[in-house]
DNA sequence: AACACATATGTTAATATTCGCATATATCTT
DNA sequence: AAGATATATGCGAATATTAACATATGTGTT
């Protein structure tokens, strides 16, 4: 993957906050991501299905849903972009993360 | 600056090339980009003109050169993003760069 | 002041990205 | 097998980004 393919992925809002999320709870579900960003299905599942084809992000079906996690494969320099990038814009997601992770507890959507 | 603007802004091609040029070698004009890039004058300008007015570069001008180098207020986080990319793709870039290595020399365009 | 060189920007066309809606697929339940 | 829930995708319209060319501005030189 290029650097540029890379940031790509992180320059549009709905991306850029999904992967900052999945990045900080280390996985979540398409409905998880839904709720957390106020946004309709097919656009969420839209930009997932981009950063899978670019390799960002896994995905893994358990029943009904299906699971994003950041890919195991992705490079280490990436990760730590992404890491860092949460760390330090905190307001730019915090939102979002706090309407998330009361579904994780609950753990179904 | 919000992480989204920033990385819109490593979201292309001869942006992100200029910006890793920038972080590698400090400073910049405008004709060491367009021979390093091989683009011509407008399309390095008004790609530097975006990096400027979000706040990532800065430009000097001496004479008839306008210099660009990262500015000096860029967060931390964000000038780390930077070196690294830089630094874990050498080979996006390495042409460009053994390009612009002689022209620094020279210091005139 | 006239000219040459370096850089910036106005403007429209070309291109790429994103959205919105409909619909398809997959899984589970009954 | 029929219905319900979760997710994915096809496709045209809307929007945003980039390119291309012309031209403007700024600076130094003669």
């Amino acid at each position: 993957m290029t650097p540029l393919t890379f940031f790509k992925c992180l320059s549009d809002d709905t991306r850029l906050k999904s992967l900052l999320l999945i990045s900080a709870v280390e996985e979540v579900c398409v409905c998880d991501l839904m709720e957390a960003l106020e946004l309709d299905q097919p656009k969420i599942s839209r930009h997932l299905a981009e950063l899978r084809k670019c390799g960002i992000v896994q995905d893994e079906r358990r029943g009904k849903w299906v699971y994003y996690r950041i890919h195991p494969t992705l490079p280490e320099w990436a990760r730590e972009v992404l890491t860092s990038a949460a760390e330090h814009n905190t307001a730019y997601f915090k939102t979002a993360l706090k309407r998330i992770k009361p579904l994780l507890r609950a753990r179904c959507c």
